[in-house]
RNA sequence: GGUCCCAUCGUCUAGGGGUUAGGACACCGCCCUUUCACGGCGGCGGCAGGGGUUCAAAUCCCCUUGGGACUACCA
């Protein structure tokens, strides 16, 4: 395929949106594939419902995906700018353009009279659309509004006989009666243009030979067919992707249905290699039946023809254990890294974290990897390592399914008796000592070792007992053991 | 209501005239094992329905049904 421009054009109405993600990837992975250039473009060119940290949040979640951008915000670009509401002369004169070549109109009609049709057009169970009022208005009568500075809009003047016929790259073609197209608005009374006159401009302008977008545009496609044919433009390729819907298969993904912002997945915990493996595969499927996948193998094994039509349930089963994966993928040191905020977060490790508490906080990693699902996950794996003292577990739990408290109290003296005794406090000796002395007291091994986890930990599970004992250090582990010891006697003593 | 899109295990999907309908996640069982996890092995589970076309249909066509999108001076 040759060099393709790509761009992803996003509305800072908010966060980054999961499926935005998915469809600037695809953008991301199309323009690599093929050394073209992927463009990211601010849409802001509705007013009333512009987020102030959008624009920061789109720009770093791209960037924590590793997705980047040839021009755009902060890199600039021959094409630019590349922020719609810079480049409102551009639409003024393409809107004039239109309305000069008699291909659109000046509409004078208020918020009201459209509403009022609208009501009508429901009432009487008519097809909704704008009644073009001025449509045929007198010139005389145009300019004696404008004169007057009577609030407008530019409509478009849609053909009322015949069809467009459009094309998209997956579907095929596909037929629109103009009948069932009403004359819509190209430029809004605040000067503004609405999205069907920036995008084809900006896309023409900017030389995109690839649109990439939700299906939710596919009946917007004739408008820009018959946008691209009033200014005797080539449209472009168009892919629409099929839309995420709610885990329970009923409606669009929204907010309601849990995360879809994707600082909200960084935030739980979620690795990017993961999101960006997990998004992949939601509508795209390889011609083999690799799942995991690097960027740089992505974008070698991607084709826009192996997209999927179908509607996509956003079921988060398989980031899960995606993430699972990529976590253990980690050198210890970087998955370190990578945790680190979470612990300072939740007040285990002070920020800025001091170098030999990092160094501890690696020595643990292999502990814990095979275990957390989710970065977030690390608080509950490592607290009882990066604390110096525990709450006293309780009784119960120290006691297991058959323990009694005697015979409980009495294990985990003797084991804190040989323990204090090894020579060198590591996972080799411990082992021994520990298998010793279940043996000497005639049990089974695992009677004794689960009572130990339980006290020096507080959980149930946890990594092996010896690797675990041995990183957490004599001294702390004698405190505890002693600690349960207390426990259970204060436990016997009220029984 | 109108226009449009879509339809294979619970989920993501492979398969596009002849397959015991394949894989992954989830779930269940077994193994490994000091717990948990990882890993290994196995199991459960699907072509929405009806008509055609054809020697032969999950696959092509039509209808029905179901789901979804859009129906703004939002994108």
């Amino acid at each position: 395929m040759d060099a393709v421009r790509v761009r992803f054009a996003p509305s800072p109405t908010g966060y980054l949106h999961i499926g935005g993600a998915r469809t600037a990837l695809y953008d991301w992975l199309l323009a690599r594939k093929t050394g073209g250039q992927f463009i990211l473009r601010i849409e802001d060119t509705d007013r009333s419902r512009l987020v102030a940290d959008a624009v920061q949040d789109i720009k770093d979640s791209l960037r924590w995906l590793g997705l980047d951008w040839d021009e755009g915000p902060d890199v600039g670009g021959d094409a630019g700018p590349y922020f719609q509401s810079e480049r409102l002369a551009v639409y003024h004169q393409y809107a004039t353009q239109l309305v000069q070549t008699g291909k659109a109109y000046y509409c004078f009609c208020t918020p009201e009279r459209l509403a009022e049709m609208r009501k009508k057009q429901e009432q009487a169970g008519e097809p909704s659309g704008y009644d073009r009022f001025c449509r045929e208005l007198p010139a005389e009568e145009v300019e004696k509004k404008l004169a007057a500075g009577e609030q407008y809009v530019i409509r478009f003047k849609t053909p009322l006989t015949g069809q467009t016929k459009v094309h998209d790259e997956l579907r095929g073609e596909m037929l629109f009666d103009h009948q069932t197209l009403d004359d819509f608005v190209v430029l809004k009374s605040d000067g503004f243009p609405t999205y069907h006159l920036a995008s084809v401009v900006d896309d023409h302008l900017m030389g995109i030979t690839h649109v990439i977008r939700g299906e939710e545009w596919i009946v917007s496609l004739p408008r820009h067919f018959l946008l691209y044919a009033a200014f005797g433009w080539e449209p472009p390729a168009f892919i629409h992707l099929p839309i995420f819907l709610a885990p329970d298969g009923k409606g669009k993904l929204s907010k309601r249905h849990g995360a879809t912002g994707v600082s909200e997945f960084k935030a739980k915990g979620y690795l990017p290699e993961a999101l960006v493996n997990f998004l992949l595969l939601l509508g795209w499927h390889p011609a083999t039946d690799q799942e995991i996948f690097t960027l740089d193998e992505a974008v070698a094994a991607f084709s826009v023809e192996r997209i999927n039509t179908s509607p996509v349930n956003f079921s988060l089963d398989k980031l899960d254990w995606f993430n699972g994966i990529y976590i253990r993928k980690l050198s210890h040191e970087e998955l370190a890294k990578r945790v680190l905020p979470f612990l300072q977060k939740d007040g285990l490790l002070p920020d800025p974290c001091p170098p030999e508490r990092f160094a501890y906080l690696v020595r643990l990693m292999p502990l814990v990897q095979e275990r957390i699902k989710l970065l977030s996950d690390i608080s509950q794996a490592v607290g009882y390592f990066l604390r110096e003292e525990i709450d006293p577990p309780a009784p119960e739990l120290l006691l297991g399914k058959k323990g009694t408290v005697a015979e409980t109290a009495l294990l985990l003296t003797e084991a804190a008796t040989v323990l204090e005794k090894v020579t060198d406090f590591n996972e080799e000796n411990l082992e021994q000592t520990l298998r010793a002395l279940a043996e000497k007291l005639q049990i089974k091994p695992g009677q004794l070792f689960m009572p130990v986890r339980v006290a020096v930990t507080g959980q149930t599970a946890t990594p092996g007992l010896f690797e675990l004992l041995a990183a957490l250090g004599r001294e702390r582990v004698l405190k505890r053991l002693k600690q349960a010891v207390a426990v259970l006697e204060r436990a016997g003593a009220e029984s």
